[in-house]
DNA sequence: TTAAAATTACTCCTTTGGGAGTATTGTCTT
DNA sequence: AAGACAATACTCCCAAAGGAGTAATTTTAA
C-alpha cells in the first residue's frame, strides 16, 4: 500500500528520551525505515506535520501536555493517511478502545521485544491493525460499564482535579486559586458530571486509570 | 576510584527492551563504557553475577519478578563494590529512602537525557551519589512518616479503608460487611485518627505512600 | 467580529462526612 | 479471672460534599 522506492518515514512521540533513543537505535539501522523526527510533547509533533507527513507515528499515551488519546483524534482527523500505532503501558480497556476508535491502528505495550515491533510495522503497513497480546485480552473480556470515553478538561479542571487528588478540600482549593469556593465547588461538580461518578475518591480513580492524572 | 586502564563495565536490568535498547545504544559508542549485559529480570542478573561482576548497575525498579528494591539490597549485600543506580519513573518518597539505605548511589527518573545520564554515571564514578532533580525535592519535604509512625491497623480497618479507596460510600461498605453505617462511621473515624487526617483522600494519599494499601 | 466555550459565581436543598463522646459485647492473652 | 483490645452501635452537632439549576463575564477560535 506504500511505495517500495523510498523508505518508510515514522515519527516517535514520547515524554521519555530513553525510549525514544530505544526505538530510534532499533530503526535507524533497518534500510525499510526512517526516523522522521522524535518528539517528547504532542503539540511538538503537530507542529512538526504542519511542515512535513509521516508514514508512521509511535505515539505514547502519557505525554507532559495533554493524553495521547486526545492527539490520535487530532492527527486522524487532520491526516488520515497517517498510520497511528499507539505504545504504552497502560492497559486500560477504556483507554485501549478509546484509541482504536479515534483512529489508531495498533497498540503496543512498551514492554514489546525488537522483532515484535518490527512484526507490529509489518503488520500495520498491510493495512491490518496490531496490538500486544495483552491487549488483546483486555479487549476480549466484555467490559460494559467502562465503554465511555475518556472525558476532555479544561486547564482549570485539570488544575483542580490535581488539587483534589492530593485531598484539599474546596475551601483550600478557593483558597489557592483567588477564585471563590463557590466556583470550585462548581468545577468539582462538571468533574463529576464528566466522569459520571458521584464522589471525589472515585473521580480520582477513574482519572488515575485513564492517565489524566 | 576505579582502574583506568579498562572499559567501565555496565549492566543493565529493566523489564522493557525498548528502555534496555535505549541505553545500549547511548553507551555502546561510548568508549569509556561497555555493556556488560542486559537483563529483564532482577533474577536473570542474579544468576549472571554469579560468573561475572560489573563496576555499575542500572537497575529498574519495576520489575517482573520482584521489585528492585530487594534486589537492591540482595546485589549491596553479596557485592558491596557494585555501584548500583536506580532507574524509575516511581517518584515515591518511601521507595526512594528504601532504595539508598539499600545501597543504591543513585536514583533517576526515566525521563533523563543523555547527558544526564552521562553526567550522573560521571558522579557516581568519583564516589559521589547522584538523583533527579525532582527526587531531590522529594527527599528535601520533611517525611510525614519519620515524624509520624505508620498506623498499625486492625484487620477490620484495613478492609474498610481497602474499601473507601475505591471509592466506596459508607452506605455501601456497611451493606457489604454486614454491620451498621454508623459502624463504619467509627471505623471511619479511627482510621482518621490513626493517620492524624481529616479526610478520606488524604487518609488514602498517606495509606498509599506508607505502603498500606 | 461573532459564536462557542471556559471561567466565574450564585441559590436552594439533600446527603454524606467529620469530631467527640459513650457503651456493650466478644476475644484474646497473661 | 482480669485486663486489653477489637468490633459493634449509638448520641448530638456542625461542616462539607453532592445535585440541579441560573447566569454574568471573559477567552478563544472560526
Amino acid at each position: 500500500m506504500l511505495p517500495n522506492n523510498h523508505k518508510i518515514s515514522i515519527a516517535i512521540v514520547d515524554d521519555h528520551p530513553i525510549v525514544i533513543q530505544g526505538f530510534r537505535s532499533l530503526l535507524e539501522n533497518n534500510p525499510l525505515y526512517e526516523i522522521a523526527g522524535c518528539f517528547t510533547t504532542g503539540q511538538g509533533f503537530m507542529t512538526f506535520l504542519q511542515q512535513q507527513r509521516v508514514d508512521i507515528v509511535l505515539l505514547d499515551i502519557t505525554l507532559p501536555d495533554g493524553n495521547g488519546v486526545h492527539f490520535c483524534r487530532e492527527i486522524d482527523e487532520l491526516y488520515p493517511e497517517i498510520i497511528i500505532v499507539a505504545l504504552s503501558n497502560l492497559n486500560e480497556r477504556s483507554i485501549i478502545s478509546q484509541m482504536f476508535s479515534n483512529g489508531a491502528k495498533g497498540y503496543l505495550l512498551k514492554n514489546l521485544s525488537a522483532k515484535e515491533l518490527l512484526d507490529a510495522l509489518n503488520t500495520v503497513l498491510e493495512g491490518k491493525t496490531v496490538m500486544s497480546l495483552e491487549v488483546k485480552e483486555i479487549l476480549q473480556q466484555p467490559d460494559l460499564n467502562t465503554l465511555q470515553p475518556v472525558p476532555e478538561l479544561t486547564k482549570r479542571e485539570k488544575q483542580i482535579l490535581q488539587l483534589l487528588a492530593e485531598g484539599q478540600k474546596s475551601a483550600a482549593i478557593a483558597e489557592a486559586l483567588f477564585i471563590s469556593p463557590l466556583t470550585v465547588k462548581t468545577h468539582r461538580a462538571t468533574l463529576l458530571h464528566k466522569f459520571q461518578v458521584n464522589n471525589i475518591v472515585t473521580l480520582i480513580n477513574r482519572a488515575r486509570e485513564t492517565g489524566l492524572i
